[in-house]
RNA sequence: CGGGCUGUGGCUCAGCUUGGUAGAGCGCCUGGUUCGGGACCAGGAGGCCGUGGGUUCAAAUCCCACCAGCCCGACCA
């Protein structure tokens, strides 16, 4: 019998009936963001601003361990300066916010105007190569001066034309990598570095499986030579870009006249590196570990990972119940999970007690601790892993839980990442044909379009035309060419030589 | 920026065709009964009906413009 036809659900639409609707209303229900009155921009809320500052934290950490130190530059560049490199203008001039005043003065009508205009309008940065390789010229002198390598916390602002929360807005939060370097080869050492951190952080932290590799010509960044990045499958089985990675050869060192002596004496251009991922990982993790009762939040990016509940029935054990929960959460506190202590919070909110649990399910906190009456007469405490289904609770000994609740946390961070492997796996072919691939990509059901194949693999010759042929037939493109070994093939469209297969899908 | 749909208390929406002083459910507040599960009963607060203009004695309702949101295209982290 079909259970999931009567059960009632935090979150309608489900899932499977409307995915974009189940997006926007989990990121509500969760309070992790709300749309703001400024267009494209939204407000993001404690619980998720939370999520976002782990990520943060724990990136950091990883820049640090690679020999990164962060900066900061400014919001705004000289259009004159962003004008250096060609393609560079090409791929933003359309996205552009830019400042032409400096003053607000009131109208007859009592009307706010801008006013005095300045003499070189200021774009607001889109992202920051140049403004960052004009400080960089600066510096570099010698190849003594290199490697440079600097990353810096910001928010750029991208004029969107159709903005969703965390996945596309006009203003979002990112942290964008820029590095210089003596030798090409050490610049792209450097982008597969970066590559490789973010597959890692995707993996380890978000339990994000991803495919990596490099973007076809078409897909690279605006002045990039190369450009490498990490593709997750999300739960509708679109891609969904999570962090990229650029090897910018010497393009933006020439335009912003980055130079040094060499070894032998003479000058030369920088080879440089840009890299970066945003709060789109927020989304991300919604969209990849969500399911109909609200998100899930992967243990080690969760702002809380554990709630306790105190259970009080009668007020006169209320209490001793809530002396029991102190208790716990401090030891719980002295506990360690991935070298951090666990962060704990006690929910004393006098609210009914199954709308208060259905609040931390939604929010997707990754175990519930119920602690009533009951409990202390046992010493046992109630848990609810928000991986499993919301009835199933399990009892323990309040003794063992301690003891226990970090390899519980370990447990759910890993099923999460098990589970969403075993999605992309389960939804990924290899397809040896034209029609097989047209096949895999039409939809079943013309009442839900979005609902496809999945991600395909398949040779292809290099050819844009077909890309772009293939873009225009299915709305799918080549999210990226795996590096490393490959076997060689004929390309399914055209039967030309193909070096390797690529991963082709819809994208968001 | 093009095409379609939609803007009415915090949320979801009814009312609009046939103009006549603003409604429901959920949520919120108060009191009570409950309490290992999004409880129940009673009372209450909250809305220049997206904005501006027009038609009319009278506009949420009709007309025009603008703005915003959603979906579909082009673009993107």
């Amino acid at each position: 019998m079909s259970n999931s036809a009567t059960t009632k659900t935090a979150i309608s639409p489900r899932r499977e009936d409307d995915f974009p609707e189940w997006y926007q209303q989990v990121i509500r229900a969760a309070e992790l963001a709300e749309p703001s009155d400024v267009r494209g921009c939204m407000v993001i809320r404690p619980w998720g601003y939370g999520v976002w500052e782990n990520m943060q934290r724990q990136l950091d950490a990883m820049f640090r361990a690679t020999g990164h130190r962060n900066a900061y530059f400014p919001l705004f560049i000289p259009l004159s300066y962003f004008a250096k490199e060609a393609e560079h203008v090409e791929g933003f001039a359309k996205e552009c916010a830019v400042v032409t005043h400096s003053r607000l003065e009131a109208d007859a009508d009592g009307k706010l105007r801008p006013a005095s205009a300045l003499t070189e309008p200021l774009v607001v940065r889109p992202t920051s190569e140049t403004i960052i390789g004009a400080s960089y010229a600066k510096w570099v002198q010698s190849y003594r001066d290199l490697p440079i390598l600097i990353n810096q916390w910001a928010n750029v602002v991208r004029w969107e034309m159709r903005p969703r929360l965390f996945l596309r807005t006009t203003e979002f939060l990112w942290q964008e990598g820029h590095t210089v370097h003596e030798t090409e080869a050490e610049a792209r050492a450097e982008a597969k570095l970066i590559l490789d951190l973010y597959e890692r952080f995707a993996c380890e932290h978000l339990a994000v499986p991803v495919f990596t590799g490099e973007k076809s010509e078409s897909e690279r960044f605006p002045g990039a030579v190369q450009t490498l990045s990490i593709e997750a499958m999300v739960q509708d089985r679109k891609a969904i870009q999570a962090g990229t990675s650029h090897f910018l050869g010497q393009n933006f060192a020439r335009a912003s006249g980055i130079q040094f002596q060499n070894r032998e004496g003479k000058q030369e251009f920088g080879w440089t590196t840009s890299w970066g991922v945003s709060a789109r990982l927020v989304g991300t993790v919604v969209m990849m570990h969500g399911d109909d009762d609200g998100i899930i939040l992967p243990p080690r990016i969760a702002p809380t990972q554990i709630v306790i509940l105190p259970v009080t029935p009668r007020e006169e054990a209320r209490a001793a119940v809530l002396e029991a929960c102190d208790k716990l959460a401090e030891q719980l506190r002295e506990a360690r999970y991935v070298d951090l202590p666990i962060e704990v919070e006690i929910d004393r909110r006098e609210i009914g007690g199954g709308a208060k649990n259905w609040e931390w399910i939604k929010k997707g906190v990754p175990l519930r601790v119920e602690i009533g009456p009951r409990d202390l007469e046992e010493n046992s405490v109630e848990l609810s892993r928000r991986d499993q289904p919301v009835k199933q609770k399990q009892s323990m000994l309040m003794k063992e839980f301690v003891a226990r609740a970090p390899e519980i946390l370990r447990s759910i961070q890993q099923n999460l990442y098990d589970r969403a492997k075993q999605f992309a796996d389960a939804n990924t072919r290899v397809i040896g044909s034209k029609e097989g691939f047209y096949d895999f990509f039409t939809p079943k059901n013309t009442a839900k379009p979005e609902i496809h194949g999945g991600f395909a693999l398949a040779h292809w010759s290099g050819s844009r035309k077909v890309e772009e042929q293939i873009k225009n037939d299915l709305k799918v493109t080549i999210r990226v060419i795996p590096l490393g070994d490959s076997e060689p093939g004929r390309c399914i469209f055209t039967g030309e030589p193909s070096p390797c297969q690529v991963v082709w899908a819809k994208a968001y």
